[in-house]
DNA sequence: TTGTACGCGTTATCAA
DNA sequence: TTGATAACGCGTACAA
C-alpha cells in the first residue's frame, strides 16, 4: 500500500492540507510543523505522486521524443543532447520509435497527447503538415529536429544542409575532381535535396556540368545498402569523386569499392555528412561534413523549455564544418 | 481548454459515466448510445486523459529506464529493443541517463517511483543492492540488464561474459599465441572480471602462465582512450595478441597501433567484445564476440511483462558468439 | 441500459 | 498559521 499525505496528516494530527503545504515548502507554514511533517514524511517512506500532482496543475513535466530508430549514432547523439538538458530542466523525456512510419509517428504523437506531455520533439518528421494542425488545436507546442517534409513550420531547429553540400562539393573541386557524384536518400525530402542543390550550387559556381549518370537518388532504411546500391548505379559513369547524402552510406559505398579493387582515395575520393563517432575510426579516415549533433539535441530542448516559459524562440539552422581525413585526395 | 467526459455528457444529454463506458467499449451500453457518444468525442476533439485515469486505476503503463550514456551503440540497441517490445504491449518508455554516477542513477530511481511508473529497467547498474531494499519497499519491479554490482539480484539479463571471454582467448590461442594480453574496464566490475575469469581459464586450460605484465585493468569513461592507455601499459610485456574488454576499446587500441606502426594482425592479433555495427566496416574489420543487444532489449522487457503480468521469469543469461574477422591471425 | 455518488492523491481557495 | 472543502478527469460500485 502505498501511502499518501493523507496518511501522514492523521498520523501528525493536522490536515491533509497542511502536509502539502510543509512538503512543497510552502510560505505560510509554521516552520516547526513543516520540520516534524517533513522529517515524518521521510519516515513513513513518504513518495509524493506525480501522476495526481499533474492532474491539479496541469502540468507533467514531461516531454515526448519520437526517433525514426534508436540506433542510429546521429539519433542516439541527439537523444543524448535532448535529455541532458530535459533532466537538468527537471523535465522526464518518453522515447518512441516511429521506425519511420508516418503513421506509426502519428500514433505516437496521439500517445503523448493522451499522456498530457507538456511539449513534444520530433526528429527527421515527414509529417509536418500534420502538426501545424494539431499544434493550433492542442496546446502542446511541438518541436522538429531536421523535418524532411519541405515548408515552413513553426518550431525547427536544422542544419544548413545546402551549405553542407556546398562545401562538400567544393573541397572535392578544389581537389581538382570535375567528375563528382551524388549518392542521395529520398526518404530524407528536404535534407537531401538541400545538400543536391548545394552540390549542384558548387558546381555550377565552378562550371563543371550535372552528369546525371553518376547520380543516385534511392529509397533505402538501410544506409550501408543504399552506399553499395549507389555506388553499383554511378559507376559507369566514371567518377573520380562521391559525396554521400550520409556517413553510414559512405561506410557503405566504402565497402563497395574495396570488394572491387577500387582504391579509397587514388581512385575515387569519397566525402561523407555527419561525422559519426567511428567516421575518424574508419581507414582510411572519413572526410565529411560535421553536424553537431549533440547540441542540436540540447538547442531542440532548450528552445522547447523557452517556449513553455512563454518565450517565442526562433528557428534555428546550424552550421556544418568540413573535416578533411583521408578519403579524399588530388586528381 | 482541454474537453472532458464532462463536456461531451453535458453536449449529449447523458451522465458523465455514460460517456465513460462509451468509450471505453463497456458490455453495459446502448449500441446507439455508445455510437452517438464516440462520434461526439471525435467532433469534439476528445484526448482522454491518461493522467487521471491513472490515478483511478493505478497503473500508468509506463516503463522507465536508465542507461549509462545514451550515445553508446550498445545501449542504443539494447534500448531499441526494449522500446519496441513496450510499444507493441501499449507502454510508453520513460528514458533517462544516469551518466554513469550512481547519486544520479539514484535521484533517477526516485523520479521514476513518484511518476509511479509500472516497471523500472536499469543498464549497466552499479547500484544493485540499492534495488533488493527499494523492491520490496514498494511495489515497482527492477530489471537489471548486464548490472554490474557482483551478486544476484531478483531480475537480470546478462550476456555468458565469462564464456565469451573463453572462447575469445581459445581463438587466440588456437591460432598459437601464447602471449596473450587482456585490456579490462574497471568501471565494469562484473563483466570485466567475468570476462578476466573466461581469459584466465581458457590461459589455465592450455597450460599457459598468467602474465601480469599484459594485463592492463583501468577505469576510464572513454572507451576508446582506455584502448589507447591499455595498448601503451602492456607493450613492454611483448604480447602477440590481444583480448580487449569491449570494441571500443580495441578500436582505440588498433588506432594506437596505428600510430606506432604495429602491424594488425601481423605483429598484434585482436578480439574485441560486442559487435557493435561498425565493426565489419572497419579495416581491418574486428573480430570480435557477438552479443545479441537488441534481443536483450527484447527479452528484458518481455521479462518485465511476464512480471507486471504476475508470472515469475527465470533470469536469462545469453549466449555469445565468436565472430572471426580480419584482426586476428596465426602467429 | 443509464444515472448517482464516491474515490484516486494532490493543489488551491477560503475561512477560521 | 492551520483547517475544511472544492476542484482536476476518470472509473466504478450501487442504485434506479
Amino acid at each position: 500500500m502505498t501511502i499518501s499525505i493523507y496518511d501522514i496528516a492523521k498520523e501528525a494530527n493536522v490536515a491533509p492540507s497542511t502536509v502539502s503545504r510543509a512538503l512543497q515548502n510552502h510560505p505560510r507554514i509554521g516552520t516547526e510543523t513543516k520540520a516534524r511533517i517533513q522529517a515524518l514524511a521521510k519516515t513513513m517512506g513518504y513518495v509524493p505522486s506525480a501522476v495526481a500532482k499533474s492532474l491539479t496543475t496541469n502540468k507533467t513535466w514531461t516531454i515526448g521524443m519520437v526517433v525514426t530508430a534508436v540506433a542510429d549514432p546521429v539519433v542516439a547523439d541527439i537523444l543524448d543532447g535532448v535529455e541532458a538538458v530535459a533532466q537538468d530542466a527537471g523535465y522526464s523525456v518518453f522515447l518512441s520509435n516511429s521506425r519511420d512510419d508516418a503513421e506509426r509517428e502519428a500514433a505516437l504523437i496521439e500517445t503523448f497527447q493522451r499522456r498530457r506531455v507538456d511539449a513534444i520533439i520530433v526528429h527527421a518528421s515527414r509529417r509536418n503538415k500534420l502538426y501545424n494542425s494539431k499544434l493550433t488545436q492542442h496546446q502542446v507546442p511541438i518541436i522538429l529536429i531536421e523535418h524532411q517534409e519541405p515548408g515552413n513550420y513553426q518550431h525547427t531547429v536544422s542544419t544548413d544542409s545546402k551549405r553542407g553540400g556546398q562545401l562538400a562539393t567544393e573541397h572535392l573541386i578544389g581537389l581538382g575532381h570535375r567528375r563528382i557524384g551524388f549518392v542521395g536518400a529520398l526518404e530524407r525530402p528536404r535534407s537531401n535535396e538541400e545538400r543536391l542543390n548545394g552540390y549542384k550550387a558548387a558546381l555550377e559556381q565552378a562550371n563543371i556540368p550535372f552528369i546525371p549518370e553518376i547520380v543516385s537518388l534511392l529509397e533505402s532504411d538501410d544506409d550501408f545498402e543504399r552506399g553499395q546500391l549507389g555506388l553499383a548505379e554511378i559507376l559507369a559513369g566514371e567518377p573520380t569523386a562521391v559525396f554521400c547524402y550520409n556517413d553510414r552510406t559512405a561506410i557503405g559505398l566504402m565497402k563497395g569499392c574495396e570488394q572491387r579493387g577500387i582504391a579509397i582515395p587514388d581512385q575515387l575520393s569519397i566525402v561523407g555528412f555527419d561525422d559519426i563517432g567511428n567516421a575518424s575510426y574508419l581507414r582510411p579516415a572519413l572526410t565529411t561534413m560535421r553536424q553537431p549533433w549533440i547540441q542540436m539535441g540540447e538547442i531542440a530542448m532548450q528552445m522547447t523549455l523557452d517556449l513553455l516559459d512563454g518565450q517565442t524562440p526562433e528557428n534555428r539552422i546550424l552550421p556544418v564544418e568540413l573535416i578533411v581525413r583521408q578519403t579524399t585526395t588530388k586528381r
